[in-house]
Parts: structure tokens; C-alpha cells; sequence
DNA sequence: TGTACATCAGTGAACGCGCGTTCACTGATGTAC
DNA sequence: TGTACATCAGTGAACGCGCGTTCACTGATGTAC
């Protein structure tokens, strides 16, 4: 049967016969194939379905609409990018500035490897909270910048300790700021003198240093 | 005569008799309009040409496609961009600190007041190159922070002195992030403990904190 | 182990709709003389 | 100042198309006994 072909990674689309299989998935594949091509805007329901090898009325045995498949997409992307960025923040492992490095590539390397999870998630004018599964993973993602800025913190002397929060939204926009305007993978990007990698490394050690988090441990890589 | 008119958004469709008079102008606003109520995927040419009160014929006189007219928008909003930031950040009188201020809330002003503008520049995916004047367009915008960049980089003493392009980027990338996270809008704003310009703020303050700009003078904004 | 039945996950035909686009047209405006 | 003509900027009808959605249906799978 057809449907088996390929988007270069599966084999998740092995089914026999009448039933699919594992067609929610499928049309989750779908979606961000079609994304990647043609911009969150440029694909249809009907085009899911086609790409999948499946009647057009099957996605709805699985989503309620365009919308509730979009939102999907963006859970997926968010459990995603959570699970990227906890790798490689590895709870501050060895130290809290290697591990923030890692940390920032790892942001870039998400939005550049999979610009269709992230525009699904930042730009394709979902609310946040459409749902509440949607809102927490979303609050899981950002937990990881969340615990990131507070090991950080400890570094600081307490009386100049800064608000955790607002450490770690700080770092958030930069990341997003830079993955947004040069980062991405597809036709929008930016283009630039230098890398994204590059830029956003050496705002974020501009801004430590601002913040007065001790040098020398971050000279290293200077 | 009455579409001479501006933002209001109402009179501006006078047109006497067969010629509109007008149609270009306001078949951007339509889009605008359309782009706030819809998001920038949202709105289609005949909508547009029936918010005019025109027929669906009458825009192909004045835009190829849509795309045609997106990247329009596009392009006034780079326009209107990059005036709102000359007029803040005004040669940086009286002084870089204060005039950086004032440049760092009209980005957030603009993002928000024009949420329809603000997505046709950078979400809507439109390539910045996808025409000469676009691009010319954006780079004029961006101009005004890299002029920005300057004065603020001959504050600092030579030997430290970093790139002033590099400056102007981490500028630019914060901000983008705080507007585009938190501070447009529409419903796909995240909400916050605090304002988007308090977060923006604080967060240029301590990066040129960082930057070994001479602190004395930001000391009246802490 | 076999059979009956419920449920699940698909089909495929059909529909109404609005979109993009084209066409020959026409009313209004500007210009030459 | 008036008239003829060219050009501009709209009309409105028409078209083919693909989308979203629904419906009664049916093949495959799981489960009770």
C-alpha cells in the first residue's frame, strides 16, 4: 500500500490493509512537511489528508479541525523543544555557564532544524492558552530557561541577586529575538555577517557580565 | 475629500461615484484591518476588495496577487517603523541613555498599536528580499538602531569598544523577542508579571551595564 | 477454539461555498487643438 | 471655450477549482462467552 512511502524518517506508516494504523500521527508528519513547505498558512485539512493517502474525511475521526491539528502540531513542538533544551542544559552539568552555552546552540539548533515546530508554536497565532495541555507544555519548555536562570542566579551575590523570572525571560526573548530574525531555517531568515550562534553567545555574556555574575568562569570561552 | 483621512478607520471610504479615487490606499488598510481581526493568514483579495465596497475585479489594477499586496503593507509598516524610531530615538538628543529609552518603547509602541503591521514585517513570511524597496525598506528601519549603536558605542572607551553592528543586533533581537513574546497586541500575547518595556528595559540596562557603558548616566531611569 | 457482536477507523460520493482570475465592457478624467 | 479622443480605473458576470464538511456505509479488530 502507498501510504508506507516515505518523508525520509519513518516507518511509523506501516499499516495493512483498511486501517491506518497510526494515521493521527501521520497527519501530525503531515502537517509539519506541509508547514516547512509552504508557511503555517499554506496548508490545508484536505492537503493533510492527501499527503497522508487517506480519504479526506478521515482526519476528522482524529481532529476536530484545522485549527485542532495546528494546535497538536505546537503541543508536539513544545514537548519537543522541552526535551532539546533539558538535554542540554543537563541540570548545570558541569557548570552552570558551560551548560548555558549548550543551552543557547540548543535553542538555535530547534528553530533552524525545525522551523516548522517553531513557528507552529510561536508564530502561527495560536493563543497560548487555546488549551490547557497546549499552555502546560508550553510552561514545561520554559521551565528549563526558568531553572537554567536560577542556577545562575545562585552565582550572584544575594544582595545583587536579580528576580529569577526576569532573568530567565531575558534569555528567553534574546533566544527568541534572534532565532526569529536569523535563526530560521526556511526563506524568511535574516541573513547576517556572522552566525546566530555566534550573536546570541555573545549577548547572552554581554548581559551576564552586566549582571555581574564572577568572569572568570565564563572566560573560557571567550 | 473624505479618504484623505487616516486611522480612524471609517470615512476614508468616500468615493464619489464610479472611480474610487482612492483604491490602492485603502485596499492596504483593508488588509490591515483584516490582518488585526484575522492574523496575516486571515484575510484573502476579495475580502479585501469587499471591504472596499469594490469589485473583486477592481484590485488587480493595483496588486498582482495577494502576496503582491501583503508585501505592501509590509513595506508601509517598514515606513512607519522606521519614523516612529527616528522620531524617538531624535539624533539621540539629549543624551544616548535617554534617547535609547525612548527608542526601546516605540519598538514596544509600534509592536503593539500595529500588531497588523508589525506581523506583515516579520511573521507573516514574506522574504525581506523578496523586492529592492522591501528590502531598502527594512534596512532604513534598522538603520536608526544601528545610528543608535554608534552613539552608544562612543561612550566606550576605544580599547573595549565592541562592534557596533553587533550592538545594534542584540538590540534589535531583544527587542523583537519582548514584542514578539509578550508585548503585541492580539490574542497570541503571553502574558507577564510585569510590562513588556519594564522587561525590555531592564534588560538593555543591565546589557550595557555589561557593555562597560559609563553607568553614572542610566542611573536617573533605575 | 469458535462464533456473535460492538466498536473503531476508514471510504467515497456529495454538497454548497467562496476564492482567484479573466473578460469584454463602460463611466470618468485628462489633454490636444 | 468647446469638442474629440485616449487612457484610466472601475463593473459585473462568469468560470473552474479545491476546500471544509456531512453522510451512510463498510472493512478490520477486539472481546465475551
Amino acid at each position: 500500500m502507498s501510504w508506507t512511502k516515505d518523508s525520509g524518517d519513518s516507518g511509523d506508516r506501516g499499516p495493512r490493509g483498511y486501517h491506518h494504523g497510526n494515521l493521527r500521527e501521520t497527519l501530525i508528519r503531515a502537517a509539519l512537511d506541509l508547514i516547512a513547505q509552504k508557511g503555517p498558512a499554506g496548508f490545508t485539512f484536505a492537503d493533510a489528508a492527501r499527503w497522508a493517502g487517506v480519504s479526506p474525511a478521515a482526519p476528522y475521526r482524529h481532529f476536530r479541525d484545522r485549527d485542532d491539528l495546528l494546535a497538536n502540531v505546537a503541543l508536539r513542538g513544545f514537548e519537543q523543544f522541552e526535551a532539546a533544551l533539558a538535554l542540554a542544559w543537563a541540570d548545570g552539568r558541569p557548570d552552570p555557564f558551560t551548560a548555558l552555552h549548550r543551552l543557547g546552540k540548543a535553542y538555535l539548533a530547534f528553530a533552524h532544524a525545525e522551523p516548522a515546530y517553531y513557528s507552529a508554536m510561536f508564530e502561527a497565532g495560536i493563543p497560548p492558552d487555546s488549551s490547557p495541555e497546549l499552555r502546560a507544555a508550553g510552561d514545561r519548555a520554559f521551565a528549563v530557561l526558568r531553572s537554567a536562570a536560577e542556577q545562575l542566579c545562585a552565582q550572584i551575590p544575594a544582595k545583587e541577586r536579580p528576580p529569577v523570572l526576569m532573568l530567565a525571560l531575558h534569555i528567553w526573548s534574546l533566544a527568541h529575538g534572534v532565532a526569529s530574525l536569523f535563526g530560521r531555517g526556511d526563506a524568511a531568515r535574516r541573513t547576517l555577517p556572522m552566525s546566530a550562534e555566534e550573536l546570541l553567545e555573545a549577548g547572552v555574556l554581554v548581559y551576564l557580565r552586566g549582571l555581574g555574575v564572577p568572569a572568570g568562569e565564563t572566560g573560557r570561552r571567550a
